[in-house]
DNA sequence: AGCACGCCGACT
DNA sequence: GTCGGCGTGCTC
């Protein structure tokens, strides 16, 4: 025996209920005192429970007087590798999530489904006391035909009998429990080929009167070898009987085979393959390739400029035989990024978001680990995935709030992936077209290095020249503003603007086309009774209830709790009903009444998925001219050009008591106009407000992201805000409303003493405070800010009830 | 999963 | 005062 092999190693043990980011101590038994390693799955008692677990170290001593032995090691390979288990207590402590929770996301898919357990009898003698009727019938069967599995016991004794009986002799030590990691073999599924076509016959000829059988065949031709049925049916925008007049013709066969559907095929093609980055932008983004440095790099351009300097630094690092690691904020920017890079560089790329089912994300978690993949690209939960030489992290639109998790662990991927860069020793590429304050906040300070993607002026601009600060010059990139308090409003609900109006009316008789943004969805913001004052406010949450003429509802858009649009108020009987305010359908409405002959589309959440896309499809050839939508639009991304944005209610979210409110506000506008746009200076962006004055408004008309920035770190400066200082909210909500006040208020007070006792922390506690919507679904909600860089010592005090969130990106 | 502990209402 | 039902926290 190892006179030096540890006696103790630290686990992370997989039980849903361990609070905080605690670990338990064990002692290593002389059989495993050889072959442990941290990132290795084990089995630990729990009290009456053994569980499985990973080791995060092992050591000679043990921080507690008394612990059990490790029972058994399952998988000898670390399942872990050391930065993901790194990563995983870094992001456990920072966001107050228990370990468990971080082993979901850096372990294998589903865990628990691939431990199977066999049983044993043991040569122990003599129950202590007798044994139930049903625990000596599965003894007698373990002693007389040895190893059973979990599945064979019960199919012989029954569910809940063979379950109880089995953990009751383990416990007595008669039975004996190991448990073996086996993962899922990859089940075939349905894949086609396509076949040549017979010799001097041509498919254009064969298939004319079959336009989607004839994509189809394309389709699949391009992917050289089978292609799973479902995803070429999708790619082609084909559907079954398609395929089958394919097979029917004899130019495509179907058969079962396994494939890695999650591989993208980098033989699609595109058209402008080529291109290459600006030459500056390269220059300062090379230094920092190929080294172990961790510099972030903010690459700053459109989408086009910003892919073709992800696909140029991939090159160099793949080829030193290191990965790339490309977050995106959603599923269809990341299909769409992934098969952008898969067509430029010859290097196996992976897109998580298209390993779909149970098996397919087990095999590419497998696949990740054993080192297979070059560039792994998906949405935020891939900073965790097994990769193991990480070389390039890449953080595509940064600025996006899909980045943000909104379940437990609520982590921050531009906060996280910075983490990992460091931990793997490579950079970070945090790509945007307007940067979050805290990314612009890290160029100034000099913790991050500004890359212009850019070989044009464009006008969302990060440097201004002082004249246009200062008002001296106008461009004629800038946006028009109208005060809507004083400036003439014209048709119905006092939405359009007489400038809005004549912008529209010309553009649209030069043939041109038109995206109106209005922050809400509906007909008006509340119903209010013109006698009595009632409100119509949600049931269940304090919040007014919208009106919506197309389904005859009223709406909650906290809870969605709908009832039928009022005739009467419930109050005084009175039908003098007076809506206030206006969304998405009232603009709507009132633009296709002032332009009779014009095409009008509404593009929000209350229309099928389907209507859009084809409304959508109609702007792009015409057949539509103007857009009325919400953030919705967004989603459309590029397909959005258009001559005149106008912005209706630019100050919705403004008045938010929510120092986060301002940014989000104009980093979704920004990216509107930019969509809209194009960046073109030719394009009218007409914004109405009530506060012209606004830093947000005056940022968005002279396009000067720099003059935003200052005043909006001013501001925060004052209160030690983000980014200067770390921010967590803290919520708790309950449906009685004296508990949620008398929780919170303990939950200070408990603060308050535990700050107090020990060494001087850095921690500033503000509140207890009602949340600005007081009561949602029925709860009273009650927050709790922590201000400081010691702040996230603080959260293993919150549990049962509190919702944590760390870097928020909002206070709501 | 199974046990200890503490809170609160019902009873002596 | 005391008993016990039940909800909550803890298990190295």
């Amino acid at each position: 025996m190892n006179a030096t092999a540890p006696a103790f190693a630290e686990v992370i043990v997989a039980a849903g209920d361990v609070r905080g980011d605690q670990t338990f101590h064990y002692s290593v038994p002389d059989r495993l005192r050889d072959k442990l390693r941290p990132g290795q799955l084990v089995m630990v008692p729990f009290g009456a429970r053994q569980l499985p677990g990973v080791v995060t170290a092992l050591a000679a001593s043990s921080p507690v007087e008394e612990t059990r032995d490790l029972l058994q090691l399952v998988w000898e390979p670390p399942l872990i590798g050391a930065r993901q288990l790194a990563l995983a207590r870094w992001v456990a402590a920072r966001y107050g999530a228990p370990l468990r929770a971080l082993l979901d996301l850096v372990g294998p898919p589903r865990l628990a489904n691939h431990l199977h357990a066999e049983f044993a009898a043991t040569n122990r003698s003599g129950p202590a006391k007798k044994l139930a009727a049903s625990e000596q019938r599965v003894l007698d069967l373990l002693r007389a035909r040895g190893v059973h599995s979990q599945a064979a016991l019960r199919s012989r004794l029954g569910k809940t009998a063979a379950t109880r009986s089995v953990a009751r002799l383990v416990r007595q030590g008669l039975v004996a429990r190991h448990v073996n990691l086996r993962f899922p073999e990859p089940a075939a599924e349905r894949c086609v080929t396509a076949l040549p076509v017979p010799d001097g016959q041509c498919p254009a000829d064969l298939l004319r009167r079959a336009p989607r059988q004839r994509a189809l065949w394309e389709r699949l031709r391009r992917a050289d070898g089978p292609m799973p049925a479902a995803l070429a049916l999708r790619e082609a925008s084909a559907s079954g009987p398609s395929l089958q007049g394919l097979v029917a013709r004899g130019l495509a066969r179907v058969e079962k085979r396994w494939s890695a559907s999650y591989i993208v095929d980098g033989s699609a093609g595109a058209a402008d393959v080529g291109a290459t980055p600006d030459a500056a932008a390269w220059t300062k983004l090379g230094r920092s390739l190929g080294g172990s440095t961790h510099d972030t790099l903010v690459v700053q351009g459109v989408e086009f400029e910003r892919r073709t300097l992800y696909a140029a630094a991939i090159r160099p690092v793949a080829s030193e035989g290191r990965q790339a690691l490309v977050v995106a904020p959603d599923a269809s920017t990341a299909a769409d990024v992934a098969d952008w890079l898969a067509a430029r560089v010859s290097l196996t790329v992976a897109d998580a978001t298209r390993a779909r089912t149970p098996a397919q994300r087990v095999s590419l978690w497998r696949s990740l680990r054993a080192g297979e993949i070059d560039v792994l690209v998906g949405t935020r939960d891939i900073t965790f995935a097994p990769l193991t030489r990480v070389g390039l992290v890449i953080v595509d639109r940064e600025e996006d709030a899909g980045h943000k998790n909104r379940v437990a662990p609520r982590f921050h991927v531009p906060i996280c992936a910075k983490r990992l860069a460091e931990l793997f020793r490579c950079p970070l590429l945090l790509g945007t077209e307007t940067p979050r304050v805290a990314t612009f906040h890290a160029i100034e300070i000099g913790q991050a290095r500004l890359v212009m993607a850019e070989p044009r002026m464009r006008l969302t601009r990060l440097h201004d020249d002082p004249d246009r600060l200062s008002g001296v010059r106008r461009s004629s990139g800038d946006a028009e503003i109208v005060d809507t308090r004083r400036a003439p409003a014209v048709g119905r609900y006092g939405a359009v603007s007489r400038v809005l109006y004549e912008a529209l009316r010309e553009i649209l008789a030069a043939e041109g086309r038109a995206v109106l943004y209005v922050n809400r969805r509906g007909m008006a913001a509340l119903t209010i009774c013109r006698t009595c004052a009632h409100v119509f406010e949600c049931p269940r949450c304090s919040t007014g209830l919208v009106q919506h003429r197309q389904s005859g509802q009223i709406v909650c858009h906290i809870c969605n709790w709908r009832g039928r649009v009022p005739r009467r108020c419930p109050v005084c009987e009175g039908n003098r009903l007076r809506l206030w305010g206006y969304g998405s359908e009232a603009v709507a409405e009132a633009v296709t009444h002032l332009l009779p002959r014009t095409a009008v589309a509404r593009i929000d959440s209350d229309r099928p998925a389907h209507a859009m896309d084809a409304d959508v499809s109609a702007f792009g050839h015409g057949a539509v001219q103007v857009l009325v939508g919400t953030q919705r639009l967004l989603s459309y991304g590029n397909r959005l050009r258009a001559d005149v944005l106008g912005i209706v209610q630019a100050d919705i979210g403004l008045q938010f008591p929510d120092f986060l409110a301002p940014e989000r506000v104009l980093l979704t506008l920004l990216r509107l106009r930019n969509l809209t746009t194009g960046g073109e200076a030719s394009a009218r962006t007409v914004v109405q407000t009530m506060t012209p004055r606004h830093h947000v408004i005056q940022a968005l008309q002279t396009n000067s992201y720099l003059r935003f920035f200052r005043t909006e770190m001013e501001q925060r400066r004052n209160e030690g805000l983000p980014p200067l200082r770390p921010l967590i909210k803290a919520s708790f909500g309950h449906a009685s409303e004296t508990r949620a006040e008398e929780e919170a208020r303990r939950a200070r007070r408990e603060l308050d003493t535990v700050v107090a006792a020990g060494a001087p922390l850095d921690i500033d506690v503000l509140g207890p405070a009602p949340a600005f919507i007081y009561r949602q679904r029925g709860q009273y909600q009650w927050q709790l800010l922590l201000q400081g860089e010691d702040a996230e010592k603080a959260l293993p005090l919150f549990h049962g009830g509190w919702t944590l969130d760390a870097d928020p990106l909002d206070l709501t």
